[in-house]
DNA sequence: ACACATATTGACGCTTACGTAAAGATAAGA
DNA sequence: TCTTATCTTTACGTAAGCGTCAATATGTGT
């Protein structure tokens, strides 16, 4: 009684089509069991498309993320392996280090326009222009 | 004497290939200068383009990025153009700490995996089957 | 046994984001 | 003035990432 799902179970749980689920499959990312010809997918399975799809959100390509998740569940052979391994492991962080700066710098950036907007906001409200918005000014 | 920019010149800055940056253009990203039929970019021209590469790293399409330049420069107009414009800027920077939040995940996901890793190589160490890495531990 | 839902494998189509010539215009240095 | 470098437009090509049939299984409830 091992916890199982079909591909439209997947595929409703993380709002993508069985047709995308498949073609990261044929594209070497998930590895499914098959009962005759039906797929089915595993906890593990489930956790692959999670990490896939979390992947494309950062906007990695699935080439890029195939890497990526050999580097989570490999964790295993000799020392030499395992150093290379590391090394790989701390490449990735960097890159992922490096878009967080992005996002921070963007977040930044809304940040301050939203900031001007209020100004001018402000400013047209004290204008008379109209008044309507002049409360938060004048509290 | 406003500083200007040849399309190769920003080509090499930002490693992008010319027909990338008239790729832009075609797409209504940029509008620089003319000077006859030459392109002529000026900082402002720059700066967008420095915001298109880093919306690319983080994954949107030039279509979002599209968006999300004109939230940028468009911090004009009257009270309910202005209150739009936060709504939208609002809009995007729940964007960004989901991906933000995506970011966290996966650099916490990777440090575990090196823990791991480094725990193996530290049990490795001591078995004896290779005392190269012992050191760190018995210090 | 039969209908209906869900699955499967092709196979072609489409959008995004450029790459890659080709052919001609312009500018800058010897 | 001649060459060499850089720029232009036009246009076809391409890789990634799926969408969309079509034809064919295989379950599932009645």
């Amino acid at each position: 009684m091992a916890i199982t799902y079909s591909i439209s179970d997947l595929a409703r749980e993380f709002a993508v089509t069985p047709r995308t689920i498949r073609f990261y499959e044929a594209e070497g990312l998930i590895s499914p069991l098959r009962a005759g010809q039906r797929r089915i997918y595993r906890p593990r399975d489930r956790v692959r498309l999670k990490l896939i799809l979390r992947g494309k959100r950062l906007g990695f390509s699935l080439k890029e993320i195939a890497e990526i998740i050999d580097l989570y569940d490999a964790p295993q052979g000799e020392a030499g392996q395992l150093e290379t391994l590391l090394g790989r492991i701390a490449q990735r962080r960097a890159e992922l280090e490096a878009k967080r700066q992005d996002i921070e710098a963007a977040l930044a950036h809304l940040d301050d326009v939203a900031a001007q907007c209020r100004a001018q906001l402000d400013a047209l409200g004290r204008d008379g222009t109209d008044e309507r918005h002049a409360a938060r000014a004048a509290s």
